[in-house]
DNA sequence: AAAAGGACCTGGTGGC
DNA sequence: TGCCACCAGGTCCTTT
């Protein structure tokens, strides 16, 4: 389900509803996702406080403490591909697949739902960022360090296809496949070329692009193929804006010429206009 | 070292 | 209707 923009959306919606507030007690229906789930959660939680809520590629980290001055802690949410959460009162009725809530004292609950498992909640009482899931990570696409300097220095000698590159969260986190192909069509950039052949302007141009697709994105609340909802379960709006995903066989918006073409690049789908995004 | 492939899961869809 | 193959928003681990 999730990327950087939906994640930033359910990041903003939860926000509002959870910090300050005080943890009553947590549940687990199911602990196996991708990584078992802290068995006592409950007990480590139970009367502590959420003190922040952010972002960290597709990260979220909930900062919790007994007090303001003490944090002690941080629960590390990733929603792998079909993750969400939902914030609902405590007494709503369980649904297939909601394998934990966080449940606190108002009566309200922040409830985990993942049909495949790819996600994970993990504690750690250590600096999240020396986290081993967060260590190696990129850099942020919307932050200046983000720029062409740094993608064609990155570049340099590499043969990978620009794709499988942009998506990989050790050199800039955040996009996945839908954002990954919407950018390159914008940067019109055929999704095979070698990174060692993108110029500067090359460079350039996809980091506009990058940020312009996930900036809109988050704008718009996120892209709903099936199923992604905000914390308050509504949809989002940016699959109305997509130029090239899932859109084989349809004419380019763009250029009104090309037919926008499918194929699969290290198993996953990639979509192209063969006349805006020519084969290098 | 870099790049590609496999694995982890469930559910939806389309073909026969 | 049932069965089956294939596809899906991610990413770690293994193999080449």
């Amino acid at each position: 389900m999730p990327e950087l923009p939906e994640i930033e959306t359910i990041c903003q919606g939860i926000i509002p509803h959870i910090v300050d507030k005080k943890i009553k007690t947590v549940i687990i229906r199911q602990s196996q996702l991708r990584w078992p789930v802290t068995e006592d959660l409950a007990r480590l939680l139970s009367q502590q406080t959420i003190k922040s809520v952010y972002r960290r590629g597709k990260y979220l980290l909930l900062q919790t403490a007994h007090t303001v001055d003490h944090p002690v802690g941080h629960l590390l949410i990733h929603l792998g591909m079909s993750g969400n959460l939902r914030i609902l009162p405590a007494t709503t009725q369980i649904n297939k697949h909601d394998h934990v809530d966080i449940i606190f004292e108002d009566g309200s609950c922040l409830r985990y739902h993942d049909p495949r498992r790819f996600g994970c909640i993990l504690w750690t009482t250590d600096n999240p960022d020396q986290h081993p899931l967060l260590v190696n990570l990129g850099v942020e696409p919307l932050m200046a360090s983000f720029n062409a300097s740094y993608l064609a220095q990155r570049a340099a000698g590499k043969s990978i296809a620009v794709k499988n590159w942009i998506m990989n969260s050790q050199l800039v986190v955040g996009i996945g496949n839908i954002y990954a192909n919407e950018a390159l069509f914008l940067a019109k950039i055929h999704p095979l070329q070698p990174v060692k052949t993108l110029n500067f302007d090359d460079c350039q141009r996809l980091v506009t692009a990058i940020q312009q697709v996930l900036q809109q994105a988050i704008l718009l609340g996120g892209t709903t193929l099936r199923d992604f909802t905000d914390s308050q379960g509504k949809a989002g709006y940016f699959q109305q804006e997509l130029a090239v995903y899932h859109c084989q066989g349809e004419v380019c918006k763009r250029c009104q010429t090309g037919i926008i073409q499918r194929l699969m690049i290290n198993q996953r789908a990639s979509f192209f206009c063969p006349v805006c995004q020519p084969h290098p």
